[in-house]
DNA sequence: CTGAAGCTGTGATTCGCCTCACATGGTCGT
DNA sequence: ACGACCATGTGAGGCGAATCACAGCTTCAG
């Protein structure tokens, strides 16, 4: 067993660090504490897999650091990408709320990143008798549906506006509080293409238009940068 | 104030209905009674709004027959489909959980429907204070997320899939327990164009392609009937 | 150094769906 | 019965993205 792979991943999770996450602010310390018991940290390189579809393994993922991408594919092999999560969101919830705790879905790391693992038995204890927790859940659910919601208007638009969309979604999870503006780390154009629910080649050709456009440009790291808010508001991109 | 334009509608509602619904079957029945205090029915037309985007009005809505479509504009006016409820189902509730209250999405009636509104204060409260009950909800939202998650899926392939998705959708939907082979009520193909993301032709078009192809057939009521479950099955369609 | 493998840019071609245009047939009001 | 209106089928054309094909570039192992 090696629960500890990296010096990053080994440092304790204290409460400060649950408190950051809206899940469990509404807790009192010592229920949070609570769920904190055996809780195993994990550091993954970029492009890992953290949970298969199918699996019955239970456990609630905090993600520290990095981004993260939760898809399914479909019987041809296509694969379609659900959500995109940063630093502070959670996932493998919806297996505790799912009566056979089946997974529905993949998660796979889209650059390094840093998580914590919760035993999902006294999560799903607490969820019953504290309807702090139960609530807060909910919301978060909603929450979820929105964005999947303006995703599913998204992706009725063209090349252009699928391709900026998923930019600015990368953009605004990639740290906790971030802006539209905030630099995107490196992805392969392939991860990008299939973000965006693009072929590879129109989004390097989708790209180097919106380079063109001065909307958007190369970091020094290799990752991108969108510049023009102001543009990205008139499409309804923000907000 | 018109409460009360159908007998259908009068019908009071007992906790019989309450009980058929997942989101208050695990509640006692005291509490489904003081849910149901001040409840109004309401009977709305095929093609009639229920609630508006932006609309504050608080209120949950239980659906007793009928299809209604939840649904959202971008900004170029075109229009998106983000669910389709059947008798059984709750909508407006996201609004309770939302901090301003805000509706996000527009809700339409497909086929005529009989409805009935709740008051969102006791709701909102019960919900704090009954685990039950915001666990359901956030059940609901997960089952919710599930089919977004089908339908994003499916909004990636052709014509075919598409338009045989949304007609899965619409049987499965039009009956509490229903089955993909029942029939789906008359609904012009403008509305069928829109429910699958295509334009009216194609929807056309590809609907003629599948009763060449002997996978649905009409119903004597002008509505359809999807055939070859078998079928549909094998594109994963179903379950 | 050198070849293999992966990422990126670009051209040419194909294909699916949207759009426009129009004909037909049904329903309704007057 | 008549025309207005709407829903439906179908043809023709065009556009946008997928697909196919390939070349330059970097990275990395041997």
């Amino acid at each position: 067993m090696p629960p500890n792979p990296d010096p990053a991943s080994a440092a304790a999770l204290g409460p400060a660090d649950l408190a950051r996450m809206e899940l469990f602010r509404a807790l009192e310390v010592e229920q949070q504490q609570r769920l904190l018991e055996n809780h195993r940290p994990l550091s993954l390189a970029a492009d890992q897999t953290v949970v298969l579809e199918q699996d019955e393994s239970q456990g609630i993922f905090l993600l520290r650091s990095g981004l993260v991408k939760v898809r399914c594919f479909d019987l041809q092999g296509e694969e379609t990408v659900l959500a995109v999560l940063g630093p502070g969101e959670v996932c493998g919830e919806m297996a505790v709320l799912h009566p056979q705790g089946l997974r529905t879905a993949d998660v796979v790391t889209l650059t390094p990143c840093s998580l914590v693992i919760l035993r999902a038995g006294p999560f799903a204890g607490l969820l019953r008798s504290e309807p702090r927790l139960s609530l807060a859940l909910a919301k978060l659910q909603a929450k979820r549906l929105q964005t999947l919601n303006r995703r599913m208007r998204l992706r009725a638009g063209d090349a252009n506006l699928r391709l900026l969309a998923t930019l600015v979604e990368l953009a605004t999870r990639s740290a906790v509080d971030a802006a539209a503006t905030d630099p995107i780390p490196p992805l392969p154009q392939r991860e990008l293409a299939c973000l965006a629910g693009l072929a590879r080649e129109t989004a390097s050709r989708t790209l180097a238009n919106l380079r063109r456009r001065g909307l958007v440009a190369d970091t020094p790291e290799g990752g991108l940068r969108l510049l023009n808010a102001e543009d990205l508001r008139r499409r309804g991109l923000l907000g």
